[in-house]
DNA sequence: CATGAATGAGAGTTCATTCAT
DNA sequence: GATGAATGAACTCTCATTCAT
């Protein structure tokens, strides 16, 4: 038992290496330097040696997707600290935006890019973006339930928070800004300033 | 003068027909299917021809974005007819949703594929989404002037609806709606649905 | 010894559990799907492990020939059942084809791929296809020593007899039969009847 | 027009490169050996542009065997100079299996590989071979007109004397012919006296 | 006995782009 | 103005095989 668990450990510590290369990779040159070859060559492995890890790009893309995901989510686990459910969406939504700017490359990972989705089936759940969406979903339902803002569907409100982030965020990475007139440089501040009137509208 | 007109036209024609075989493959065929190659064969030129007009594949982008912005445009023009601004922003968002669930290849390319933007340099301004942008503008202007809505900066609140039915398009159409719990052939409705909601809360 | 026998059993054992799963695969899904990972997977073992049994591929394609010859030794032993010579011939063709009709990639790696003939060596006989070889000279032996045919080399009428039967079986399956203006579909029909002539041809 | 022809004739040129330095690597070397790469190699070009040339391996492949045909047909067209049907019968059947046993890895190419079958669609007919089949087919009907072969059946012939020789030469090529208990440089001869032997089966 | 881990070698293919003509 | 010809540089992926354990 003990030899398998240590099987099981290296096995893992490898897929554990490859994705933290190819992260590293993906979070200093973007997305479209990165290759099975090179990530190869930074683990110092032949290409061949990831195929036995997984079984294709997108797996791996779907992996480093996850640890992405992780690392957001330790982000809300540390700093989402607020009890005071508006007050802790309106943390969260700090935190998320602040996630997206210092970190880019990785959020469009995990909100832009197909490729680690199409591992997915058609009927399998997305597993990787869980945890941290109900960081969001349970906030909201507390604000519906103490009805502390004006939307009734725990769901709906959910997803529109989420949606109205990531369509900032991602016009913004997607340097579809430039069109609002604001500064370049401004332009976090002005999101953030956008989102908290959101909730501010969004408030009972 | 009229020679160096008439080449002028020529010119803009070849462009025309380059960026009209470009966005048929696209809508077609997608993104990752299109090249240099594929679109010189469409229009029976080489690939070399192309480099004539265009510098790089990314200038062609942008052209064929600019396109489809133009067909964004004629729709808002042709069925955007209510008068009271808020039924006109109800509206706008609609056919912003239908263009996006119709289009989703040049909705992509208008609006979340980073090459296009490539050209513009630093300190240029985006052109292309401008008159989109505009009608947006200037109903939310309208809205504000007559204090319709519950923002007062016109700025931000076209930012800010833009953004949110940008959010809710493109995580649709990257896949990241599996997690929201809605059924995949549901969400066009929901996604309408939530909009609705939001322009209530907007709603003086 | 009753250790030795039991190893050798059990080696024997393990050599079929490999020949057999890649015989499988070998029908299903043809020749070029089958690799030794490919195999060691459907057995549960590692690619290593079949390397304990075999010194390399082309040894295993030999040990799948070899089965592929028992199963068409067997379908002789069972269908051949006409006693008059030449009867016996006529019915030994048809099984012959109907085998090949039936398996053509068995078929292929008996008389057509060249991997399993490598490991034997320039003197070597190659026993896998002896006894089926067998019930065609003797057939032969029959009709020569009745003076049943217009040959009188055994060895040669054999040779001369299978290889007619072989370039028909070997010309369809490798598709060079387009050429002979036949219908695709009727073909293992026509082969068939122009075996019998052949047999008409030959009898004394 | 000249330019168009010129053109025309240097595109020509170049596949005949391609051609001629892939059908000497496959000479030398089999079938295994060639590759794209190689073959690039070789003529002293990069890999792509052979792609301009040729649309994959397997058209390619087709080229060569159309060209191996053509050494075949230029083969009968000069050597076959009998004019009594049944004697060109043989020699036509002499010089094929010359051809086979001088170049084996031509007529795998030209009969056993499947690859550059594969180029052909369903309905498409086999243009390489046919100029050769034609040979046989036309001293056929001679044969079956002057009532000088024991067959009626032109097709019918001409299928089975090509499959006969084919069957022969294709079972020592796969070195299937070790069990026919004759010494393998005796086969070449053996086979040669195994067809006329069919020959005279064959006249009336 | 069995294997986990690894790999070197190589496959076919595609692409944006250049440049002499 | 147009292009034919060419390419360097990638790409993902698969394979038979080895060897320390």
């Amino acid at each position: 038992m003990g030899i398998a668990e240590r099987k099981e450990r290296e096995k893992a510590d490898m897929r554990r290496r490859i994705v933290d290369a190819a992260i590293k990779m993906f979070v200093e040159e973007g997305y479209e330097k990165i290759s099975i070859r090179n990530i190869a060559e930074k683990i110092e492995y032949s290409p061949a040696t990831i195929y036995l890890y997984y079984k294709d790009k997108d797996e791996l893309l779907h992996d480093m997707q996850g640890e992405a995901f992780i690392a957001l989510g330790v982000m809300f686990e540390q700093k989402l600290t607020a009890r005071d459910p508006l007050k802790r969406l309106e943390q969260l939504m700090q935190l998320y935006l602040q996630f997206a700017f210092d970190q880019p490359e990785l959020y469009d990972l995990m909100f832009i890019i197909k490729a680690p989705m199409n591992t997915l089936k058609e009927s399998e759940d997305w597993m990787n973006g869980l945890a941290c969406y109900r960081f969001l979903e349970e906030i909201m339902e507390e604000c519906v339930t103490q009805k502390l803002i004006r939307m009734h569907d725990v769901r709906l409100a959910t997803l529109s928070a989420w949606a109205h982030a990531h369509g900032f965020v991602s016009l913004y990475l997607r340097c579809r800004l430039k069109i609002s007139g604001f500064d370049e440089a401004d332009i976090p501040k002005v999101i953030e300033k956008a989102l908290k009137d959101y909730l501010k509208l969004l408030r009972a």
